[in-house]
DNA sequence: GTCTATAGCTAGATAGAC
DNA sequence: GTCTATCTAGCTATAGAC
């Protein structure tokens, strides 16, 4: 990271996005204009449409660093945590902690939702990968605890929703270090532990099963394969 | 409707509005552009402008539309059905058709949920008398029907966050007439109903009846307020 | 390969004349 | 209420310096 063992294209980048976050994070991403950050970090306009190919593109930037944290932050805080809650709550927690900052502009990254062929689409075919890669920090945070095949399966999905909510909550929330939001999702997680539990309970279950297995069957015809 | 008793203007804005959706749905939303649209209503640029300030609250001018539709729909079809599933089922699926050929745009209304202070944020303050409008729709689907006071209360916002997904999912469907969509949203209804179902079940009441106070709970905190 | 300068296109949006 | 002219900003293109 940084400066070090940088070619200057790399820096010159670099400088760009940073400059760039700046003003995202100071005056919000409609208003900042390619000109404000080409002016800021010192380049022509043309520079910064050599290296980020349109403002989005910035966004996008800065979210694939976003994840690139969550999950060398979440490698870490997971070594040791055994217990199904715990992880999840770490999954969850860490990646708010590292948007914290950002939610002026975090809005941009939803801004493509209903447009599935747009490059930007959170659930569109251009995101595929960062998609996987998100899910996948949820699937780390699921292994090892002992849950069904099936929930090993469709949970990570369910969680990486659901965490796209929070993330919509986290914008609109005005508290104090959005706690509230940290607390609704400490309550979501709350619920998706303790209906794992039922689904264990051998009183319970002949009544949760069904249920389980009609939102299985409900998915899959709606077309998720779960990761392919 | 129509060109019946109308002043000069409203009619320019009427025709304004129907070639905008004419060209929204023949080329899409982005592609179309205000002096398309202008061009198409035989109008000056600004004279479009002076009706709608911006080309996506030509979109939400639509979505009034589809709301009265909605509405009408509804109270039409609704008289003389008493059981709760079948009272979902005419809430949703005659949304969907209103709806149904209007994929191609239906996107921009998504376009600034990220952005709380956007007047057309779906979840902002902007819209808050279009989405009550919206959430009443489902309060009349449920109203009549024996669920507790507290559901009563809750389902219907539910209900709006759930349909808002479904058409979301809708605008991804690319099956024929979108079946994927509706046959989704009838999986999501029936589990929904036999979740309600479940609450009414005296054996099964003392493990459901913690969880639904709990969800109660979590959404109070989260400051929702039930429709204020 | 990195970057500047500059010119130009498009399209959303606005101001002011009529 | 409607039009013409204009502004702004995202984006493209290009020619050339290093």
């Amino acid at each position: 990271m940084s400066t070090a063992n940088k070619s200057a294209g790399e820096k010159t980048k670099a400088v760009i996005f940073e400059k760039a976050l700046e003003l995202f994070r100071m005056r919000g991403f409609e208003v900042t204009t390619m000109r404000d950050i080409a002016r800021s970090a010192k380049v022509a306009t043309g520079a910064a449409y050599y290296y980020f190919p349109s403002k989005e593109s910035i966004v996008a930037a800065y979210y694939d660093q976003v994840q690139r944290r969550h999950a060398e932050k979440v490698r870490l805080e997971l070594s040791g945590k055994a217990g199904l809650r715990e992880r999840l709550g770490v999954a969850v927690h860490s990646k708010l902690e590292i948007l914290k900052d950002d939610r002026m502009f975090l809005g941009a990254l939803f801004r493509y939702t209903g447009d599935p062929d747009h490059p930007l689409s959170v659930f569109g075919k251009g995101t595929d990968a960062q998609r996987s890669q998100s899910v996948a920090i949820f699937q780390e945070a699921v292994a090892g605890t002992n849950v069904s095949e099936e929930l090993q399966e469709l949970l990570p999905w369910a969680l990486w929703l659901a965490h796209l909510g929070m993330i919509l909550f986290f914008i609109y929330d005005e508290t104090e270090g959005q706690q509230r939001t940290h607390k609704l999702a400490d309550g979501i997680l709350d619920l998706f532990t303790q209906l794992i539990e039922l689904t264990r309970s051998a009183l319970v279950r002949p009544f949760v099963q069904p249920f389980q297995r009609k939102i299985l069957g409900m998915l899959r015809e709606a077309g998720w394969t779960g990761g392919t």
